[in-house]
DNA sequence: AGATATAATGAAAGACATTCATTTATGGGT
DNA sequence: ACCCATAAATGAATGTCTTTCATTATATCT
């Protein structure tokens, strides 16, 4: 006898409710349409239809779901310049990208900056698209991670500066205490004030308007990216030939 | 009449017991303890000796203790290399501390990576340390902000590297998916193991060998530094002599 | 069939930040 | 000198959350 759909009873139900699956899928939806403030476990067990109580036969805390998101966010970074491109063009596209989606999902860069990978498929895939991205142009593999961890810290911490309010530089009534320091804040609120266009010196700029925090990504990500091609030819003058397995160079 | 001080009446007292910067201190004495864990109004208020509703007369929330700590743990960055050295040098330096203190106090990053500096005094005379620096070495001042954003940026990306596991980046199960990113990985798992990085369990033996994260901080500054030099020379070699008033990066 | 694991339910525990009514002291204004 | 608004404490209460527990019903394995 199949009970009514709109209640269910107290036991196990016939088939099967909730999966992981379903679960992170349920966040996602509820972090998209309200935020992370909106991803409670009452609020997700009420999207899926079940009790609250019922995710722990899931899921160990509210932070395994956490993991679960991260991972599908992680989704939608675009490693695919890879394939095509110049190393340095794919890295700073890959970084481009990255910082949009974490800039999006500020709650998840405390969980995707420390969390081990092991169970995360799809942070895999990346990680796997851009080692050997890096790899296939030569860079010694003793520099992949590296070269990988160091731009995914400019993208983390550029993603917090992305959201911050504009005027988070502002002196205030301290602007006295410093004069050299405000002088250069009013150079840069001269740039918010006249229509955040993007100036591109190296004509880079995508067309899109551009915030003072995009502004500053850019310079950093550019100095990065001068400073990672010089130190590359600097290894490759002194080591000519062996820079490790099949080598490629360029 | 002063009443015993063991039990305090219930109206407002003879002398005032709280005050910000008692309570600032309190908080970071707690964390400092017990980590930001420990940090909770219950904790804060019995260490001082009050009732937690009483902080809610010197502080709207409990955010607003994070940034008096803030502010406080910003005096601990070491910006004295600006009076003394070239701006490269000193700029490592402040970078290379502003992590350090930052790797202690990881929860504090969102906190300080999107709070307006205008209400904390120190934070500000530490810019102002910075900026001044730059300026002094002929930085145009249009580009002061944007450095000193993408050194922060770095800095506090790598806080959280620096305090990830240590086996953050091992592939697992799913090693054969991401062979290329896992041979990568080996390379630095043999750093990992010929330079021991953490102490034992009761701190003894606590070499000063570099951590892996602290290699990759070393290879991104060193980088990113790279970059600025080489911006700054070119920029300095289109415009001779004149700082002016560099309103384009072109 | 019987034992054991699985997956739901609802109730309740346990932390926490924050608010409120209340009480007492301080200090400026008339 | 008196008043009254305000500041600064108390303790109780509220509201949110995550997480756990006992219970119940179904599924699966031997």
């Amino acid at each position: 006898m199949v009970k009514d759909s709109s209640t269910r009873g107290r036991g196990r139900p016939l088939n099967p409710v909730l999966t992981q699956r379903k679960i992170a899928g349920a966040a996602v939806s509820l972090i998209q349409s309200g935020g992370y403030r909106a991803l409670t476990m009452a609020a997700l067990a009420r999207q899926l239809g079940v009790s609250a109580s019922a995710l722990y036969n899931h899921v160990g805390s509210k932070r395994d779901i956490m993991i679960l998101v991260q991972d599908r966010v992680n989704q939608e970074i675009d490693c695919s310049a890879f394939d095509s491109q110049d190393w340095d063009v794919a890295l700073e596209r890959w970084a481009r990208s990255y910082r949009e989606v974490y800039a999006r999902n500020i709650p998840l860069i405390p969980v995707m900056a420390v969390l081990p990978v092991a169970n995360s498929p799809h942070t895999l895939v990346m990680y796997e698209k851009v080692a050997a991205g890096l790899t296939r142009a030569g860079w010694p593999q003793s520099w992949v991670i590296n070269t990988i961890v160091t731009v995914e810290s400019l993208v983390f911490g550029s993603a917090y500066d992305a959201v911050a309010p504009d005027n988070i530089f502002d002196p205030g009534e301290l602007s006295g205490v410093a004069p050299m320091f405000s002088a250069a804040v009013a150079h840069r609120d001269l740039l918010l004030n006249s229509g955040r266009r993007s100036p591109g010196p190296d004509g880079a700029g995508a067309g899109t308007a551009a915030s003072p925090a995009d502004v500053a990504f850019d310079v950093g990500l550019r100095s990065l990216l001068t400073g990672f091609r010089v130190h590359l030819d600097a290894l490759r003058a002194q080591e000519p030939g062996t820079t490790g397995d099949g080598s490629d160079l360029e």
